[in-house]
DNA sequence: CCGCATCCGTTTCGATACTG
DNA sequence: CAGTATCGAAACGGATGCGG
């Protein structure tokens, strides 16, 4: 059984980390964060964590309530993992790390994940005056998610959508370069590294909002 | 040696996690929060950690130009460590773990560590519109914190002071139901359970700010 | 293929003892 | 006081297997 060890400390901190401090308990929660997913996404989307390593951790967040099984309906036979409403609350928490982490070097050889790149796209949007209000199809690798804006404010889900205003494929470490240089769209699209169709002036401003 | 495993994820909270998501790499930090410490110190604060587990953290945190070691002038033969400017950088990842875990349950025969509870202390003060201005000697268990405000802002170092406006002496658990209950401290000095000193006036305004 | 469970070598942790 | 040395226990990581 994963019964994780206790600081034995009533320190607030120390609780917190009781919870979610263990290798890899925060980065399934960043995985989450877009929405719900299978175990096997959670793999692709983790390729360094084994796969009793995410058994292990899915129980014990499931075991604290910030973690939600939930069986799909029956055409599906398969099931998701979702954040509960209190381990959406852990979002300051990936934020305030993430905003520290920036400064830190880059591991060697450590490309960056879909997620983050995301999250990083998602987090430049909402804190734009004007974000984005189109539907964007956004494929990274060979996982597929959905941009689009229902009350204001982006949102990103981890599933396909039909009928998009664009699209655009390529992968996280492109993405990244985009949304810190959007100029480089009409180049990595000749050079091949991205492919979009669809509205290549609403894809432009998707890829502006964290300039 | 210790070296850390890396997630090997280019994320920014990946990154993060390299470099503080060690298990006690971030409670070292929060007892260093207050103020330099020597090696002693923080075995006393974390009595849980065991002291090569303090070895290694200290040293990985010193190589990652987080922590300092620096040696004391001749007369002590010791050496304190402390944060590096990047080091007390990691404060709003502690604020939002402290903030979060604040909800979580508390540990069979957990106690509060006596930094949790003057960090809880000093994050009401400077929150509070109009903080104590006194000086102040504050005594937990064995050991010892000057509490003043220099500049506007409430500071806490760990070390003695000559000549406070007031003095508190009692164990972080009693200090912390008195932050929460500020009317109790009359109680709780008939009780003996916290032994106070010179201006109890300036004293209740303290143990006020949290309310 | 999905969602694990089991096995096993390696790393890390934790407790105690010991040294300069 | 400020750490090392040692050693058993637990956690991690990778591989494989197995029932849907």
């Amino acid at each position: 059984m994963p019964t994780s060890r206790s600081y034995g400390d009533a320190c607030p901190i120390a609780r917190a980390l009781d919870a979610i401090g263990e290798r890899w308990a925060l980065l399934v929660v960043r995985e989450l964060l877009l929405g719900p997913q299978r175990f096997s996404d959670l793999r692709r989307a983790l390729p360094g964590a084994s796969s009793n390593m995410l058994t292990d951790r899915l129980r014990e967040l499931e075991g604290r309530g910030l973690v939600r099984r939930r069986r799909l309906p029956p055409p599906a036979a398969s099931s998701v993992y979702e954040l509960t409403e209190r381990g959406r609350e852990l979002e300051p928490i990936l934020d305030s790390l993430g905003a520290w982490g920036g400064a830190e070097p880059r591991p060697a050889n450590g490309s960056l994940t879909a997620t983050s790149v995301l999250l990083f796209l998602r987090g430049s949007a909402r804190a734009h005056p004007d974000p984005p209000t189109d539907t964007y199809r956004v494929q990274l690798d060979d996982r597929v998610w959905t941009v689009s804006n229902p009350r204001g404010q982006l949102e990103i889900e981890p599933h396909d959508t039909a009928a998009p205003e664009a699209s655009i494929r390529t992968d996280p470490g492109t993405l990244n370069a985009l949304l810190l240089d959007p100029a480089g769209l009409d180049g990595a699209i000749a050079a091949g590294s991205v492919q979009a169709e669809g509205n290549l002036a609403a894809l432009r401003r998707l890829v502006e909002v964290a300039a």
